[in-house]
DNA sequence: AAGCGGTGTGTGCACGTTCCCAATATGCTT
DNA sequence: AAGCATATTGGGAACGTGCACACACCGCTT
């Protein structure tokens, strides 16, 4: 079996007929399901590949097909701001796993450069992979517009700002997630909640500021607009955030800030004015990424289901490529009650 | 142009051909080099391309080439840890660009399960990818064996234990980056260094304790087993190692600690204990990943070329692909001073 | 004038697979 | 007994490309 150095020729199709004694098309169609086929025949087939070792050339095998059997895992910009989301690795984690498990490799596209992205869009339109799962955090990206228009299998991480509606997304329920831990804040008895938001040009960052809004404004309490400061995911954008929450509204007892990274920006600029959290102001994140555990204190948040998440995005992916219409699916989040409440 | 929904049969090296009013061989001659084609010739080819929009399809040129002109990046485990490290993040990120370059895909391959692997090993040697990049830790790692006997080209990051001379790697200096930190920690007057090793069944953690007991045995300062403490790079071991150091040998006044991850935990542990940072206890780390800013105080650190690690295995792997002996490549750390030594 | 090396071009074949169709065998209905 | 639907199998064709080869042309030497 050793032959070090040299790759030898590997098995084919033929072969595999030719030690089971049957033609090409019964491999074949033991290969693609077993469709009639004779339970002595399969058997026959089954032993041979066993043997010879045979991995079917999926080259060939697409030159015949039209399809790849391979995805896309795009990413457009900003790619430092994901490559740092330890969320992003548990996506890209998850959707790797789900594939393989369906025995689909998974490429993964960086559109940095505008270079780049000419490359990429080239590559997938010509065909070479299925389908395309997209994380994007730019409204109306060009990339994907341009690939929904040739008609390729696309699934969105997030809901996707000004896309057609023909476009599938998997996406956690952020309204909600807001909605619940605003509400937990008033529960605690905090009336003068600030809020740093997330980018609002992303549906993410709307949603929670929506939430947001909405059970301040059901509870009676009202929309300060002092109380909102906008933030940008980023660590530092948090940190400013609550500076400036402090100079606008020095009276807030909580804060809900729409990213645990923003979180522990806040977190940093409340000790240095000396409030103590949660006594003097609660801080409630949003994500549990493992920043949330990296903080003290602790930090409470919204989990994201990001391992379902990965999950349904290959699922519904799948289910495009076999033909089926685009689908949105919105999964429930979490309250994580830990120590910064 | 616009085929909403439907996606077109695309334009094949014939239509180019015919388009051009050459023969099917020209336009691949023009496609490979452009050797042996009249400049007339030439520029109607590309004219011809750009009109069609063609693509080749590498399906149909693997088919008949053999290769596949795409690269795997496979990572053994332990997934979570790597996938939570910001090296590891850089490191996929230029690994993909660096191939993107030059026009190759990169298929990102998990082997966590024994299926997994199973699969992922077949798939490879089964010429699916022309090579492979390899992350792992684990030392003498059978999934690597097996790839390297079967003559598939491979180039690791870090070097391998107990893999044949015959397999390529890229590393950092760690021997010389750790000598550099203690250099560094003994020229602030410290004599009582404690250290936060690695684990010790990968290259890294054994260079890097090597590197600091080499520089305190030169300087005559001596090596006292009761200040060196195993790690292996986790927040969490850095903490449990820095409160066995403070029990061991209360006296440190300095601790080399073999990854930034650990080193928050040491930070964490001496806070804790009353020890102050810099003043009684000068902590340097080894990554120079983001956790190094994010510490209070920043983190010393020593940094590691990471974009030029990926660039270099992409170059050697590439090399490899193209008939080249495998080769070994060392690069030049870097000490990064901040406030913590 | 014939031969020669280099340049430029077209054509048949092969790569390994799936798909389609024909051919045969089998069982059941009329 | 003939007819028909169904199960099973084999073989030709096609997918789109690169490669080897044959051929034509040119300018130069012998």
């Amino acid at each position: 079996m050793n032959n070090a150095g040299g790759r030898r020729r590997p098995p084919t199709i033929h072969d595999v007929a030719r030690e089971a004694g049957v033609s090409r098309g019964t491999v074949s169609r033991v290969l693609n399901g077993g469709h009639y086929v004779s339970p002595a025949a399969q058997e026959a087939v089954n032993a041979a590949i066993r043997k010879t070792g045979y991995v079917v050339n999926r080259h060939a095998r697409s030159l015949i097909t039209g399809r790849s059997d391979s995805v896309g895992f795009l990413l457009t910009e900003p790619q430092e701001r994901f490559f740092e989301d330890p969320n992003f690795n548990v996506l890209l984690r998850g959707c790797t796993q789900a594939l393989a498990a369906h025995d689909v490799p998974l490429l993964l596209m960086l559109a940095g450069t505008e270079d780049e992205r000419r490359r990429i869009t080239r590559y997938i339109t010509a065909g070479h992979v299925d389908g395309v799962l997209l994380v994007s955090s730019r409204s109306g990206d060009p990339i994907a517009e341009e690939l929904r228009e040739a008609g390729v299998p696309l699934v969105a991480c997030g809901k996707p700002i000004g896309l057609g509606s023909r476009v599938s997304y998997v996406a956690a329920d952020d309204r909600d997630g807001a909605r619940d831990m605003v509400r937990h804040l008033l529960s605690l008895g905090r009336r003068r909640i600030g809020v740093v938001t997330g980018p609002l040009d992303t549906p993410g960052g709307v949603e929670r500021l929506a939430g947001y809004k909405e059970v301040l404004t059901d509870a009676g309490v009202g929309i300060d607009e002092r109380l909102v400061v906008p933030g940008d995911y980023s660590r530092l954008s948090g940190e400013t955030g609550a500076e400036r929450l402090l100079a606008q509204a020095p009276d807030i007892d909580a804060v809900f800030v729409a990213s645990d990274l923003m979180a522990q920006g806040v977190l940093t600029a409340l000790e240095r004015a000396g409030r103590r959290v949660p006594q003097d102001v609660a801080v409630g994140g949003f994500d549990d990424s493992p920043a949330a555990l990296a903080t003290r204190p602790e930090l409470t948040t919204i989990r994201q289901p990001w391992d379902r998440i990965s999950a349904e995005m290959v699922r519904v992916l799948l289910a495009q490529i076999g033909g089926e219409d685009p689908a949105a699916v919105i999964l429930p989040t979490e309250l994580v009650k830990r120590q910064s409440t």
